[in-house]
DNA sequence: AATAGTGACAACCGCAGAGTA
DNA sequence: ATACTCTGCGGTTGTCACTAT
């Protein structure tokens, strides 16, 4: 079956996005919202491929984006869902709210896969590199449940087919992010229900980590998982946010934000 | 100081599946 | 049923920044 290219190549640019381009891009989705991408570059006014508008959007300028490094746990959580899914990114990224499929592809081929290397674990079966070598040992546990185990310094035990948290979810969420994601994590894996779910290709992973979400943010909206603005309203600070990082601001100034219209958006470039 | 090597990540490419006329 | 479009996915490449020599 023939296929047009998705764009015609000619006068078509190519290279990173500048900060313009990005501009006109975001106007447009605020404006227009998604839909069809084959349109956006002529609507928008830009000299790009649908596709790459597309991914230009999903992968760096969506609002909801978490942007810096994968914290431990949500290392520790790809590992897992890989051990599972396999190389099924989108998969993956879809249990880890705010990133992409190829942030996380990134991050797996630059540090993950290395650092199971390391850990003398095969990145692509999740067994051991010493037990592949000597051949089939008819094992019985599955790559994921190798996985499990201390293969991290996750105190996760497993017997008998229950998965064992030393602590429970009981922690109080005073704690450091770090000590609260990996809690976090272990309260993912060993909850049956979660992990099942994944299996079965539902989506409730995603909405518990939402309200799970441990990042420090101000207290009268913690508990509150509608305190996330639209994203049509994210999109009003991103203009500012996007030079910096999202999480180079501090959550509360969600409320500025919020109290600032989309009009005001429109194009202030000041406030730094 | 110059160059090579490496790491990190953004962006592109081609394919496949879903949707539609 | 078929042809076609559009979108999403996974693999790969390109580019820039940083470090080692």
């Amino acid at each position: 079956m023939g296929r047009q290219p998705c764009c015609d190549k000619l006068g078509v640019k190519k290279g990173p996005w500048t900060a313009e381009e990005d501009k006109k891009l975001i106007t447009f989705i605020l404006t227009n919202g998604q839909c069809c991408w084959r349109a956006v570059p002529k609507l928008a006014g830009l000299r790009r491929c649908g596709k790459s508008c597309r991914l230009r959007w999903t992968n760096y300028l969506r609002p909801d984006l978490k942007r810096g490094l994968l914290t431990e746990a949500e290392e520790q959580l790809v590992i897992d869902l890989h051990a599972r899914l396999g190389n099924r990114w989108s998969k993956i990224a879809s249990r880890l709210p705010g990133r992409t499929d190829n942030e996380i592809k990134n991050h797996w081929n630059t540090h993950i896969k290395k650092k199971l290397i390391k850990m003398g674990i095969d990145p692509i079966t999740h067994e051991p590199l010493n037990k592949q070598a000597s051949s089939n040992d008819s094992s019985t546990s599955s790559p994921a449940e190798n996985f499990s185990q201390p293969v991290n310094n996750h105190e996760v035990k497993e017997t008998d087919g229950v998965v064992n948290s030393e602590e429970n979810s009981s922690s109080s969420p005073a704690e450091n992010s770090s000590g609260e994601e990996s809690l976090l994590l272990d309260s993912i894996c060993s909850d049956d229900s979660l992990m099942n779910s994944i299996w079965l290709d539902e989506t409730p992973l995603v909405e518990a980590l939402w309200e799970m979400d441990t990042t420090p943010i101000a207290e009268n909206t913690k508990n509150d998982i509608n305190f996330m603005p639209s994203w049509e309203d994210n999109c009003a600070w991103l203009f500012d946010c996007q030079d910096f990082g999202i999480h180079d601001f501090g959550f509360n100034c969600f409320n500025e934000i919020e109290s600032s219209t989309l009009q005001t958006i429109g194009i202030k470039e000041n406030k730094h």
